[in-house]
DNA sequence: ACCTGAACACCGTTCAAGT
DNA sequence: ACCTGAACACCGTTCAAGT
């Protein structure tokens, strides 16, 4: 909760060619709306109200204005979506390299986007379609790279750490999350699932009946050190 | 495309107390629709149109109704996705355990896992918040668990092992299929964000200048098979 | 340059009414 | 038992019009 607000790495670089809002420059007569309050407002919401409760309507309620309003600054819903994602990104810490102990640094790394994305519930749903090119994106990929190539990995597997480490930690945060934002019926916890898997018939299921008691929710920090291990020892071995 | 239909593992299991649809039973005049008939009719929508146009209303029009007229049978959008779920889980394939053969084997599954992920593209979207607990998940969980404690696994790593491959190869595919479905703009392939990454400026970003080539798509196979080496790699060492 | 209200073309779901 | 049309309360986005 106190661990910051997004970083930034000094001038404007310019967008990718596929994403370019209508973003106009400069304003001028009485607080007109910036595309930054927007965001904050938008984030507000979406932590808040989760994934479900985000509609335009309701961000331009929580400015004072109607739904239309915002469309002169964001473009759009997704860009608008793409300007949340960035902005929670720089909540990530990569600490700066120290050739020895990289393998260390990439796990701090690893729980770091884990606390991220727990601490916006809603936001991991997200970034899925989304390719991180963003400000704070390109200096988070930038910072861990350089924690893997002064690490010693080859320029290729440096890479693919890199990959794997967003995609393996997501997908684990993803499972972990649930149907958070989600409306449907009352989220069935993870011990909730564990005593239904305990009352499964023995003999159509004997695996999972003798198993049942470890699918509880408990060892999911333990297990996320698991992953981490797995991952960061193989990748040393390859080295 | 021709491996299969889904599997089923013989009699009526009750639902989860979480999940019970106002499903009624039998019919009787001429030809009504079932909730099978909609399950299909409604991937179908999914596969062509994808999550973006996946909506009651079209569904229904595929079956020469209206709307309000699937709710007598599927309860909610929500439960119907569930339905089409498990119906997609059925087209994994598990093999039958071969105790000394348990790290190919798990590799074998977690293929499987992708492979079917990408012939539904959507679905994986879909699979999110749901906790998989039809009858084709279960079956699919009894027979992973099967080849891992066959292979010499005790319980609790067994279990771990699992989740952790569930949600590790539902990471990669979220990360490879990137937006599908979704609206938005065209898609940057990851090819074109190589070549965005190679034009960012070298001396702020002397890291990624250094590797952009590697960010290509030509990867992923080998990059999948990486991750599933460090994975059962790491979990031979360990068992 | 910035903001607005009203409208368009959609949603999921409910419900009274039909057969 | 099964199906229907019409309605309710929402969406994202556009656009002419205002300041």
């Amino acid at each position: 909760m106190d661990e910051g607000k997004p970083r930034s790495e000094g001038g404007q670089l310019t967008a990718p060619p596929w994403q370019r809002a209508p973003q106009r420059a400069a304003r001028r007569r009485r607080e007109p709306i910036t595309s930054e309050a927007i965001t904050e407002a938008a984030l507000r919401v979406l932590d808040n109200e989760g994934l479900d409760g985000f509609s335009m309507r309701r961000i331009a309620e929580e400015l004072d204005t109607g739904a239309a309003s915002l469309y002169w600054h964001v473009g759009s819903k997704d860009g608008l979506l793409d300007l949340i994602f960035d902005r929670v990104i720089g909540e990530v810490q990569v600490p700066d390299p120290q050739p020895r102990r990289w393998r260390e640094q990439l796990k701090e790394v690893a729980r770091s986007l884990r606390a991220v994305a727990k601490r916006h519930r809603d936001l991991i749903r997200v970034s899925l379609g989304r390719i991180p090119t963003g400000p704070n994106a390109l200096s988070c990929t930038e910072r861990v790279l350089a924690i893997l190539r002064t690490g010693g990995l080859p320029d290729d597997l440096a890479v693919s750490a890199y990959l794997l480490l967003i995609s393996t930690v997501n997908g684990f945060t993803l499972d972990e999350l649930g149907n958070a934002g989600q409306a449907g019926p009352l989220p069935p916890s993870a011990d909730a699932v564990g005593s239904y898997l305990a009352s499964l018939p023995a003999d159509r299921f004997p695996n999972i009946a003798a198993t049942a008691e470890h699918f509880a929710d408990a060892g999911q920090d333990q297990r996320f050190e698991l992953l981490l291990d797995l991952f960061v020892d193989g990748l040393a071995q390859r080295a």
